[in-house]
RNA sequence: GCGGAUAUGGUGGAAUUGGUAGACACGCUGGAUUUAGGUUCCAGUGGCUUUAGCUGUAAGAGUUCGAGUCUCUUUAUCCGCACCA
C-alpha cells in the first residue's frame, strides 16, 4: 500500500501524527474520501474463486438508475447486507457482494420522448450518478463485477435464454385480452396492475385484445409453491407468493344442457368448484358473459336482445368498474336449463359479471346456501336456497362454516373431506367430472410495445411462421432510432425502424419481419445474480465452474414490492434453466429477507409529488457516510417500516465523534477482569445481533461499550482495537482511520473478526432480585453461581424482606440461579 | 372477506425467549464550560405520591411462585390479495 495515501499525503506516520495532534473534531469528509480512494486502489473488495475458502454470496436488488438518483430506501438494504458482507469477510469467508444496474425501463424512454435524449445516453449518465453515490456510502461491492442489463454483452444472454424458452415451447404467442395502460401505451403483466391501475403511472388499466408473447410460468406453479419449503424466506414473502399463485384443489364437473322440457341438447357446461360435495345445494348456474358457449348457444335463447345487451355492457366496463359493483347483476339464459348430474334436477342458467372468464372454466354451479356471493345473487333473482350443510342460519346470510351433510343423498352425514372425496369419485365413475387443481397465477405477458428493452430475437416468416434467429447472431442489438413515441394502435416504436424490421427468414431465406415488441423490464433482472458469478464471460452467461462455486445466493435482501414480481419471476426463470441443465440448483436464493420502508418525518411515504424526498447526497455531505450508514441501521427493527428523523441522525453523529475522541485516552495497558468481561460481552452481542439482522440493537451494544470506555481514565489499546473491529461493518471509514492512527499498516476491513468468549463475558458478581409473592422487595449482590442456601440467606437478611417474614411464614422459596429469589408467604 | 404483521414513556425503540419493564438513543429539565447561540461535559427524566410505597407494556379474562412475553376473547393500526367459485 502506498503509505502517503494513508498518511494524508505525509510521507511518514510521524509526520501525519503532527497533523492529527491539533485536530479536535473528526473530519469525516477528508477521512471518508481518503479511505474510499485507498479501498478502490487496493481493490479491497475484489473476489475471485478460491477453492480453499468457503464462499458467501450476499445479494441486494440492483437499482433501476432513475434520473432522480439514489433513493433513501436503497441504502437501508445495501448497508444492511454490507454490514453482513463485511463481517463475513472478516470471519474468513470469500464474500461475493456485487452491484449492477437494471437499466432497461420506461422512465428513460419517457424522458427520451420528452427531451429527445436517447435512453442509452441518459441511462449511462444516471448510472454514473448512482455509482458515485453508492461509492460515497462506502459499500463494499466488488465493482469489477458491475454490469448493466442494457449492455448488449449482457442482454445477449437474456435473448439467448428467451430462445431456450421458445425452443422448449414455454414462450408462445397468444391473442388475448391483456391489461393495457392507455397512458404508457403498453401491455402489463397481472403483477403490474395495482387495484385496476398501472403500477407505474397510475392510469386506469383497460382490456385490450392483443397478440402477446407469453412465458408459461403456470407450468411451474406447483414447484414455485412446493419448493418454498426448501428455502429460508421470511414468512410474509412465502405467504404472499403462495397467495399470489393461489392454488386451490377442487373438481371440474360437466352439467348437461337441456331445453325447457329437459330434453338434452347434446351439449355440456363445465364448471370448476372447490366444493363438489355441495352439489345437492346447487339451484342455478352462472357463466361469465364472455364465455364461449354463450355465443355458441345463442340460437337457443329466447331473450337474445337482453343477453346481448348485457354482454355489451360488460365489455365496456373496466375491471375496476366490474369489481366495484356492490350488488350483483345478470340475465337468465331463457330457453335452456342445466341438469344437475348428482340429482337430475333442472336448474336455470345465468350470465353475470361476478363470474370471471379467466379463472377455472368461466362457469360455476351456484350454491347460495353456502356461498355469500351466490346467496346475494339468489336473493336478487328470487332463486331457491337449499341448505346442504348442517348448522348456521341461512335466513340472513350464507352459512360458510363446516357441518355434516344434509339433503345430499348419498353424501348425507359425511364430513367435508369425506364428502368431497365421495362426490369426486361419483363424478369419475359416472364420467362427468374429476378432481382438478386451479391457480390464480396466469402466464407471464412478456411483450412490451416499447423501444427501451431487449429486442425479442424472433422473426416472422409468411412460410415458416415464427423463427428464432441463430445464436451466432446474438446479441440482436436495438436499432438506433430518434422517434420513441409509441403508437396509439399499440405497436412498438421499433416498428418504425423499417430497415431493422425487414430481414430474411433464417430457415427458408424468404422475406421476414422481426418482432418489434421488446421484453419487459423484468427480463434482465430474472437472472442477473447468475451473471455476477462470471460477469465478463463472452462464451457463456457464466461458466459452470463459477456457478458451481458461487451459487446459491446465500442471503438476498430486497423490497416486499418485488415479492410477486421479480422474486417470483426469477425463481421461475431459474427453475427453467435448472431443468435445461444450465444451473446447478433448483432454487436460486437460500435466504430472503426484506427491509421495511423508510417514511418521511410526517409518516407519509416519500415521493416526488409530496416533495418530501431526501437526497442521500445531502445526508452524506452534512453527517458523513458512516453516520448515514449507522443511522440507517439504528433507526429501528430492520424489517419494519421506519420514520426518518434528523434527531436520531444527530445521535449517531455524536456517537461517531465520541469514538473518535476516545483515541486520545488509548494507552498500552493490561486488561482488568471487568475490561475483559465488557469486551467479550460486546463481541458476543454484536456478532449475534448482526447475524440476526438486529442491527439497531447491535449498534446500541456498541454504544454501551463505548460508554464504558469513555468512563475509563485510560483505555487499554486492546479494548479500543476491538471496538474498531466491531464498529467497522457499520462505520468502515472511521474504523479504518483510527486503525491507522493506532499505527497499524493493514486494512481493518481485512482483519479478522474478534472471537467472543462466553465464559469471560460472564460477570463475577450478579445482582439478584428478591421478590415476596412476586413483588420486588430489593436486590442482593452476590458472586455468580452462589449456593442456593447462601442466596436465600442473603435474601432473607434484606431489611425489607426480614420485616415481612417476621409477620408471615414462607411457604415456598423459588430460586432462579443468578436471577431471582421469590419467597411465597 | 382472506392472508401476513403490529400495539411498551413525550419520541424511535430494548427486554438474555416465563424471571429486576423502559437498555440504547432522541427530546425535555437543571447545572458547568462558552461573549452569546451551537458544540461538549455532569445530573435528572413512565405516572401518582410524604421518606416508604402504590401503579404501569391497547382492553378484558385465564394459566403460573412469577406474564410485555404463554392461552382465550375484544379493539385499533399497517401491509398484501380480493366477486379466484
Amino acid at each position: 500500500m502506498c503509505q502517503t495515501d494513508r498518511y494524508n499525503g505525509k510521507s511518514s506516520f510521524e509526520e501525519w501524527k503532527k497533523e492529527w495532534a491539533i485536530e479536535e473534531r473528526y473530519n469525516f469528509k477528508t477521512t471518508e474520501h481518503k479511505w474510499q480512494k485507498i479501498w478502490e486502489k487496493e481493490k479491497a473488495y475484489k473476489v475471485e474463486i478460491d477453492a480453499n475458502k468457503e464462499k458467501f454470496y450476499a445479494l441486494v436488488e440492483f437499482p433501476y438508475p432513475s434520473g432522480a438518483g439514489l433513493h433513501v430506501g436503497h441504502p437501508r438494504s445495501y448497508t444492511a447486507l454490507d454490514v453482513i458482507a463485511r463481517k463475513k469477510r472478516m470471519e474468513g469467508f470469500n464474500v461475493l457482494y456485487p452491484m449492477g444496474f437494471d437499466a432497461f425501463g420506461l422512465p428513460a424512454e419517457n424522458y427520451a420522448v420528452k427531451t429527445g435524449i436517447h435512453p442509452a445516453v441518459s441511462t449511462l449518465k444516471n448510472i454514473e450518478t448512482f455509482t458515485r453515490q453508492l461509492k460515497s456510502i462506502g459499500l463494499s461491492f466488488d465493482w469489477d463485477r458491475c454490469f448493466n442489463t442494457c449492455d448488449p454483452e449482457y442482454y445477449k444472454w437474456t435473448q439467448w435464454m428467451f430462445l431456450k424458452f421458445f425452443e422448449k415451447g414455454l414462450a408462445y404467442k397468444s391473442k388475448m385480452a391483456i391489461n393495457w395502460c392507455p397512458s404508457c401505451k403498453v401491455g402489463l403483466a397481472n403483477e403490474e396492475v395495482v387495484n385496476g391501475h398501472c403500477e407505474r403511472c397510475g392510469a386506469e388499466v383497460i382490456r385490450k385484445d392483443k397478440e402477446q408473447w407469453m412465458l408459461a410460468i403456470t407450468k411451474y406453479a406447483d414447484r414455485l409453491i412446493d419448493d418454498l419449503d426448501k428455502v429460508d424466506f421470511i414468512e410474509r414473502v412465502k405467504s404472499q407468493q403462495i397467495n399470489w399463485i393461489g392454488r386451490s384443489h377442487g373438481a371440474e364437473l360437466d352439467f348437461d344442457l337441456t331445453d325447457n322440457s329437459g330434453t338434452s341438447l347434446g351439449k355440456k357446461l363445465r364448471v370448476y368448484t372447490t366444493r363438489p360435495d355441495t352439489a345437492f345445494g346447487v339451484t342455478y348456474m352462472v357463466v361469465a358473459p364472455e364465455h364461449s358457449s354463450v355465443a355458441a348457444l345463442m340460437e337457443y335463447f329466447e331473450n337474445r336482445t337482453e343477453i346481448q345487451a348485457y354482454i355489451d355492457e360488460t365489455a365496456r366496463k373496466s375491471d375496476l368498474q366490474r369489481t366495484a359493483n356492490d350488488s350483483k347483476t345478470g340475465v337468465e339464459l331463457k330457453g335452456i336449463k342445466a341438469k344437475n348430474p348428482y340429482n337430475g334436477q333442472l336448474i336455470p342458467i345465468f350470465i353475470s359479471d361476478y363470474v370471471l372468464t379467466g379463472y377455472g372454466t368461466g362457469a360455476i354451479m351456484a350454491v347460495p346456501a353456502h356461498d355469500q356471493r351466490d346467496y346475494d345473487f339468489a336473493k336478487i333473482f328470487h332463486l331457491p336456497i337449499i341448505q346442504v350443510l348442517d348448522g348456521g342460519d341461512i335466513s340472513e346470510k350464507a352459512f360458510e362454516g363446516d357441518g355434516s351433510h344434509i339433503n345430499s343423498g348419498f353424501l348425507d352425514g359425511m364430513s367435508k373431506d369425506d364428502a368431497i372425496k365421495a362426490a369426486i369419485n361419483y363424478a369419475r365413475q359416472h364420467g362427468f367430472g374429476d378432481a382438478k387443481t386451479n391457480y390464480k397465477l396466469r402466464d407471464w405477458v412478456f411483450s412490451r410495445q416499447r423501444y427501451w428493452g431487449e429486442p425479442i430475437p424472433l422473426v416472422y416468416c409468411e412460410h415458416c411462421g415464427w423463427q428464432p434467429i441463430p445464436e451466432s447472431e446474438l446479441p440482436l442489438t436495438l436499432p438506433d432510432i430518434s422517434d420513441f413515441q409509441p403508437d396509439n394502435d399499440g405497436s412498438s416504436p421499433l416498428a418504425k425502424a423499417t430497415d431493422w424490421v425487414n430481414t430474411t427468414c433464417p430457415k427458408c431465406g424468404a422475406h421476414a419481419r422481426r418482432e418489434t415488441d421488446t421484453m419487459p423490464n423484468w427480463a434482465g433482472s430474472s437472472w442477473y445474480f447468475l451473471r455476477y458469478c462470471d460477469p465478463h464471460n463472452d462464451k457463456e452467461f457464466a461458466s459452470k465452474e463459477a456457478l458451481n462455486y458461487w451459487m446459491n445466493v446465500d442471503w438476498y435482501n430486497g423490497g416486499m414490492e418485488h415479492t410477486t414480481l421479480h422474486l417470483l419471476y426469477s425463481r421461475f426463470w431459474h427453475k427453467f434453466l435448472y431443468d435445461c441443465g444450465y444451473v446447478p440448483t433448483p432454487e436460486p436464493y437460500n435466504k430472503r429477507t426484506s427491509h421495511g420502508m423508510i417514511l418521511a418525518e410526517d409518516g407519509e411515504k416519500m415521493s416526488k409529488s409530496r416533495g418530501n424526498v431526501i437526497n442521500p447526497d445531502e445526508v452524506v455531505d452534512t453527517y458523513g457516510a458512516d453516520a448515514f450508514r449507522m443511522y440507517e441501521m439504528f433507526i429501528g427493527p430492520f424489517e419494519q417500516t421506519a420514520m426518518r428523523s434528523d434527531e436520531s441522525l444527530n445521535g449517531v453523529y455524536r456517537f461517531i465523534g465520541k469514538v473518535y475522541a476516545l483515541f486520545t485516552k488509548v494507552v498500552q495497558k493490561n486488561l482488568s477482569t471487568k475490561d475483559l468481561q465488557m469486551m467479550h460481552a460486546c463481541i458476543l452481542e454484536v456478532s449475534e445481533r448482526i447475524d440476526q439482522m438486529k442491527f439497531n440493537t447491535a449498534v446500541s451494544s456498541l454504544m454501551s461499550y463505548t460508554n464504558y470506555l469513555a468512563n475509563l481514565s485510560e483505555i487499554p489499546e486492546e479494548l479500543y482495537e476491538t471496538l474498531l473491529k466491531l464498529i467497522s461493518p457499520f462505520a468502515p471509514h472511521l474504523a479504518e482511520e483510527m486503525w491507522a492512527r493506532l499505527g497499524k499498516t493493514t486494512l481493518i476491513v481485512k482483519e479478522s473478526w474478534p472471537r467472543g468468549d462466553a465464559e469471560l463475558a460472564k460477570e463475577n458478581t450478579v445482582t439478584i432480585a428478591v421478590q415476596i409473592n412476586g413483588k420486588m422487595r430489593g436486590t442482593i449482590e452476590i458472586e455468580r453461581d452462589a449456593a442456593q442456601d447462601k442466596v436465600i440467606a442473603a435474601a432473607k437478611s434484606l431489611d425489607n424482606v426480614a420485616k415481612q417474614l417476621s409477620v408471615a411464614e414462607p411457604k415456598k422459596v423459588i430460586v432462579v440461579p443468578n436471577r431471582i429469589v421469590n419467597i411465597v408467604v
